[in-house]
DNA sequence: CTAATTTGACCGTT
DNA sequence: AACGGTCAAATTAG
């Protein structure tokens, strides 16, 4: 946790930098005349967006470290994962509404009293899980795998459509729960603005052990959409890679989300997860490697495995904050907090860091997180 | 046949 | 009342 709290402090610093040269060249112009509002501005502006990114910086560590302290103390909190409601006005016109001409002759209501205290039970018992979200990309070229083969297996009980969102949320249970009594949970949801990355929240762990019963290296993947006719298949997949191996692949694999930054996203065409099989085997013709997307599985919370620990917020929100920092206001208000992740299964292709990444230019190194052990002293 | 998914209904929370 | 999460009957896949 340490590096992360140094690469923190870099970008802490960075931005302050920056401001401080915006500043100073903002008393320039003000001194000089010749200089245009237009451009004193735009200066303001990029003060502006300079501080507000610092503080969401700021803000979310401080996020982080209330949830250590009170996940250490008993009390686990919800990390919610963050529903980034601004558009950046790019969003692909996808038409779906999955079901509104649904009126099927099907009336089930049986008694449900017996049920009720063990559902409050549960949903009781669900409440004090923990809960964390990833951003799962997957790579757009290659298509049909899911990315969101976490080595775990799924089976999903539900699907429901988000308000505001414009894909709807999936969700899945431990395929072991009855068996085992595994609580394990995650629910899927594609990204709004680019369909490629998925949001992924987990909530409890799994108690299971999946690795017991090992299954044939699957290319298999979920589809958290459903086109009323399709059916799919979803995800049964292969025990955890040890924890070494996740590391370094998440290492390498590992991206800074910066949602609200690719507005330049080129949306590929289809992205059909639909056609993907699954339970099956199934090694992928040409990418071996896939199993590289199995590295989070049971990457549980914070508290749990050294890999999330608190160091998966990555406030970092080139140039418009503008969305991001209402959000980041809204964790704080709510006192929620959202680990965002993005792993690409790719490391060819990441539109995401980079090029336009803003720290870039100072120095920005790469392996800042994830290349120490000691994440958690 | 068994197992997984789909999908409307139910229920707790906000 | 609306929303999000879950249940479970019906359906589909293997």
């Amino acid at each position: 946790m340490e590096n992360s709290a140094d690469w923190e402090l870099g970008n802490l610093i960075n931005e302050l930098m920056l401001g401080r040269e915006l500043a100073k060249q903002l008393q320039v112009r003000i001194n000089a005349p010749s200089s245009s509002p237009e451009s004193r501005e735009l200066l303001v502006h990029k003060i502006i967006n300079s501080y507000e990114k610092v503080l969401n910086m700021l803000k979310s560590n401080a996020a982080v470290r209330v949830g250590e302290r009170e996940q250490s103390t008993g009390t686990t909190i919800a990390m919610s994962e963050s529903r980034s409601r601004q558009n950046t006005g790019l969003a692909i016109g996808m038409p779906d509404s999955p079901r509104s001409l649904s009126a099927s002759p099907h009336s089930d209501d049986s008694d449900r009293e017996f049920r009720d205290q063990d559902s409050r039970d549960v949903t009781r018992k669900r409440k004090a899980m923990p809960r964390w979200t990833k951003h799962v990309q997957v790579c757009p070229g290659m298509g049909l795998e899911g990315p969101l083969d976490d080595g775990f297996s799924w089976r999903k009980y539900g699907q429901k459509d988000i308000l505001g969102a414009k894909h709807p949320r999936g969700y899945y249970r431990c395929t072991h729960r009855h068996v085992q009594g595994c609580l394990a949970t995650k629910q899927v949801q594609r990204s709004d603005e680019d369909p490629t990355i998925f949001e992924v929240t987990y909530r409890g762990r799994h108690t299971c052990n999946q690795g017991s019963e090992p299954k044939p290296p699957s290319a298999a993947a979920e589809k958290p959409e459903t086109s009323s006719q399709g059916k799919h298949r979803q995800v049964t997949s292969q025990p955890q890679q040890n924890q070494q191996g996740i590391l370094l692949s998440f290492q390498r694999d590992l991206k800074v989300n910066t949602k609200d930054l690719d507005s330049h996203n080129q949306h590929f065409p289809t992205f059909d997860f639909a056609s993907t099989s699954t339970t099956k085997p199934e090694t992928h013709p040409f990418l071996p490697s896939l199993t590289d997307n199995n590295f989070a599985g049971d990457l549980s919370p914070p508290f749990m495995t050294p890999l999330t620990s608190g160091s998966d917020y990555f406030p970092v929100s080139p140039t418009h904050i503008s969305s991001y920092a209402e959000n980041q206001n809204s964790y704080a208000s709510e006192s929620e907090f959202t680990g965002l992740i993005s792993a690409a299964t790719s490391t060819t292709n990441s539109p995401t860091v980079g090029s336009d990444f803003p720290f870039s230019q100072i120095g920005f190194d790469t392996n800042f997180t994830f290349d120490n052990s000691r994440f958690f002293s």
